[in-house]
RNA sequence: GCCGGUAUGAUGGAAUUGGCAGACGUGACGGACUCAAAAUCCGUUGGUAGCGAUACCGUGUGGGUUCGAGUCCCACUACCGGCACCA
């Protein structure tokens, strides 16, 4: 009979759903194991195969756990909130709501038509009333506790879609979501304090199992340094102009000092400054030029001097003169830098370009040609001549700063404060009044959920305000303070508010009463396995991470860290080897792929054809590699003989492959476990047939990978009603996966010259004995004088000859 | 520019971490079954030379360490990803 996965995996899909297999239990007294996909955003384009990688991962790992014993929750949701959704509202004028409800039902379908064991009691989304609620009090929370503010900056504008991003939406100049130009505007906005959490984000990093790539990318985003603050007094005033420098060990080198062009201390002083005109002039110029172009012309310094203006090096007294620049900015550090031309490289193009002096304190570079930037032996630097190396020259003048009060040791880090909202309608709306005569107001907590309002017209405002401001049943309101008339917040939360917590509430999705239950957030918190794309590592596991961490802080949840293990997945590309893309028309549709080949082939190939961490072509004839071993482990049903224990030809081989299997799956290597099970099949149908207990153990074995036809053999042969989800895992015996002989290569100066049997166990003598008795190798060694002789047991023997 | 990653047959990829390179899959070639095709099954398949046993070459390039290198070290090249005037 022909294996018809039409029939097959859907009537599997039903039991697993009518027996509840694979529900989380939430007072089990089984040992718990929380494993944890990235959910999905519903594109009204539908999923991807590329999902279908991403969650089959952990999918096959979850089906082993809870065959291993463990009380799994491996949950799905849906991160709903988004501009694609909002724009696609706005060109159809169908609600948000109703396509994010149909795309949501999409994806759903396919998700269940390729049989992924999620409990579907527990799906969030994102976009609900009752789970946004709790987003909101999560930022009523921070707003209470000063985390979350509101200040006047530049913001990263969008012109095309109308929207402020933050500095992660907005890499390269360009916009995250249309890819137009970003220009710099001023807007009061609110933002998270997450730099507060940097050091405890960074320190958080050394307790917890993640990819050492992912903690990398996450360290290189925090990106600590540290340094020194030094305060440079400024002639004929009181003022100090403070800078942050990595290098304090070079500040005898210094002769000149650089301002962000937007440094507050310029208006302060502009009667002081002779060319305050020039400042003015020069600013304008700045806000003009967006990031891209600021990055493309990093060698081409500009600047303006600023007349009588002017530092005093705290160290010598000596007269530094002082320049705005936008090589220096206001965002790191302190907005104004000491430049140390001879030893910074883009100090030292500022100089050649304006005429000012450079002076080497560090001897090893020429300094006529760069700057240099290595190590060596201090000159021009009074009491630090003589000192050779960087780390000590740092220590002894951080320990004179500190004498004379005149600079501290300091940390800066990279990561700036997050920008936490958008002009847009399709997001949480952010819980504030703002009252004339109390300020900012939060909205009280018994009046969370604050709904999202119906609208008719998603656009956003003409000058980047939000859709909201325009709906007057919304903006206007009472303070609920002092009762007076108020208008409420109309800006909207960003995309990724809604994902920094949606693994908690899995953990007690329809709790009304808090976010979640601290009983069932002690059991089954911290998330145990954790994957998804590299593309998350920073912006969402770092924002998620910060939440937990606040979250942790005011007694929410019972651990630090969220994620105790990370992994990610590698991106499959299409069949041209690029990355997937509607435009480039080279996605593959899974539906298709289900309905020709079904659910399992299309889930053994997405995990066989590569490294799962790594990229790999869409290869559709690779497929049929599957297919024919997914039939082929139907047909093992033809050659069924009698036997309650493994055949004695075939036992050191299934013991083998438990045991590769077991640990392959522990370790992400799917394509060598599958592969281990393709070379076991083979060795079956060569042996030309299979006994009972070598099926049973079959099926388990390839199970998690393709759980339908494993299903459909195990209750047709073993006419069971235990369905194999809820079977034992099948373990191994370390000593029978010993061969009793086994081949080993003989060398002769390296060169293979002969392989022999001997025992597994043999010893060294015995095996050079064999080795010289060998025609083969007598006739390699020849009459040359054997020098040396080396055996790694089980392996090879080397024999090293000379003339 | 800085920080990561990757490079292996026609092809996707294996290789117990220094020990038989090319597991497993695809494709190709040959064969069986078939009136025929598909499907299925069996065999061959890194290159060069040779009828052959065999010999030589072979893991991006060039050096090195070692009895032995895809794996370690040094210097490059190409592609992919992240960050980017971070003081």
């Amino acid at each position: 009979m022909k294996y018809d996965h039409k029939i097959i995996e859907p009537k599997w899909q039903k039991i697993w759903e009518e027996k509840g297999v694979f529900e989380a239990k939430d007072n089990s007294e089984k040992e718990k194991f929380y494993a944890l996909v990235e959910f999905p955003y519903p594109s009204g384009a539908g999923m991807h195969v590329g999902h279908i990688k991403a969650y089959s991962g952990l999918e096959v790992v979850s089906r082993k756990r809870r065959m291993e014993g463990y009380n799994v929750l491996f949950p799905i949701g849906f991160d709903a909130y988004g501009l694609p959704t909002e724009n696609y509202a706005i060109k159809t004028r169908i609600h948000p709501r109703q396509v994010t409800d149909t795309n949501i039902e999409k994806f759903t379908s396919q998700l269940k038509k390729v049989g992924f064991s999620f409990d579907w009691n527990r799906v969030v989304d994102t976009t609900e009333e009752d789970y946004y609620k709790w987003t909101q009090w999560i930022f009523l929370k921070m707003f209470e506790h000063g985390l979350a503010f509101r200040d006047k900056t530049l913001v990263n504008y969008c012109p095309s879609c109308k929207v402020v991003l933050s500095n992660e939406d907005s890499q390269g100049g360009k916009c995250d979501i249309c890819h137009s130009d970003i220009v710099q505007k001023s807007k009061d906005v609110w933002y998270l304090r997450i730099t507060e959490y940097a050091d405890k984000l960074l320190e958080g990093l050394k307790d917890v199992d993640y990819l050492p790539t992912v903690k990398l990318q996450q360290e290189n985003w925090i990106g600590k340094s540290t340094g020194a603050f030094v305060n440079f007094s400024v002639k004929d005033t009181d003022e100090t102009l403070r800078i942050y420098t990595t290098r304090p060990d070079t500040l005898f080198g210094v002769t000149f000092m650089v301002m962000a062009p937007e440094h507050p201390m310029l208006d302060k002083y502009k009667d002081m400054i002779a060319n305050f005109g020039d400042v003015e002039a020069y600013r304008t110029e700045c806000a003009k030029k967006t990031e891209f172009e600021r990055t493309q012309l990093v060698k081409d310094k500009t600047g303006v001097k600023l007349e009588g203006f002017v530092g005093i090096n705290p160290v010598n007294g000596k007269e530094i003169p002082i320049f705005i620049s936008d090589y220096v900015m206001m965002g790191y550090g302190t907005g104004a830098i000491m430049a140390v031309p001879a030893h910074d490289q883009r100090d030292y193009d500022f100089a050649k370009k304006f005429g000012i002096d450079i002076i080497e304190v560090i001897k090893g570079g020429d300094i006529s040609v760069e700057a240099y930037t290595g190590d060596g032996e201090m000159v021009n630097s009074e009491y630090l001549n003589g000192y050779t190396d960087k780390k000590s020259s740092i220590a002894r003048m951080l320990e004179e700063l500190e004498k004379q009060g005149i600079g501290e040791k300091g940390v800066q880090y990279k990561m700036k404060d997050w920008a936490f909202n958008r002009q847009r309608y399709w997001g949480e709306p952010i819980p504030i009044v703002h009252c004339e005569k109390c300020g900012m107001v939060a909205v009280p907590y018994e009046e969370l959920p604050l709904k999202l309002p119906k609208v008719e017209n998603f656009e956003p405002g003409q000058d980047g305000e939000s859709p909201l401001a325009k709906i007057e049943d919304f903006v206007n309101c009472t303070c609920p303070k002092c009762g007076g008339k108020a208008k409420r917040e109309t800006d909207t939360m960003p995309q990724w508010a809604g994902s920094s917590w949606y693994f908690l509430r899995y953990i007690d999705p329809h709790n009304d009463s808090e976010l979640a239950n601290m009983e069932k957030l002690r059991y089954w918190m911290p998330v145990d396995w954790y994957n998804g794309g590299m593309e998350h590592v920073t912006r969402h596991m770092i924002y998620s991470r910060f939440w937990h961490k606040f979250l942790y802080d005011i007694g929410v949840v019972p651990c630090e860290e969220p994620y105790a293990k990370r992994t990610a997945q590698g991106l499959i590309l299409g069949p041209d080897g690029v990355k997937m893309s509607k435009s480039r028309g080279n996605v593959v549709d899974p539906n298709e792929v289900v309905d020709q080949y079904g659910a399992d082939v299309l889930r053994t190939y997405v995990l066989f054809m590569g490294d799962y961490e790594q990229a790999a072509p869409w290869s559709e004839n690779s497929m049929k590699g599957c297919k024919r071993f997914i039939d082929r482990i139907w047909n093992l049903q033809d050659i069924l003989v009698d036997g309650e224990e493994f055949s004695d030809d075939l036992s050191s081989a299934f013991h083998k492959t438990i045991k590769k299997v077991s640990e392959d799956i522990e370790n992400m290597k799917f394509n060598t476990a599958i592969a281990a099970l393709m070379t076991l099949i083979n060795a079956i149908y060569a042996k030309g047939s299979i006994n009972k207990a070598e099926l049973k153990a079959f099926v388990l074995l390839a199970n998690p990978f393709a759980p339908h036809v494993t299903e459909e053999i195990n209750s047709a042969v073993f006419d069971t009603d235990t369905v194999l989800a809820q079977t034992q895992w099948p373990s191994f015996d370390e000593s029978k996966c010993k061969d009793e002989t086994i081949e080993i290569a003989v060398q002769v100066n390296g060169k293979i010259k002969a392989r022999l049997n001997v025992p597994a166990d043999a010893e060294q003598d015995a095996v050079l004995a064999m080795c010289h008795d060998d025609d083969k190798v007598k006739s390699a060694i020849g009459t040359m004088n054997i020098i040396k002789e080396f055996y790694v047991k089980g392996k090879l023997v080397n024999i090293v000859v000379k003339p």
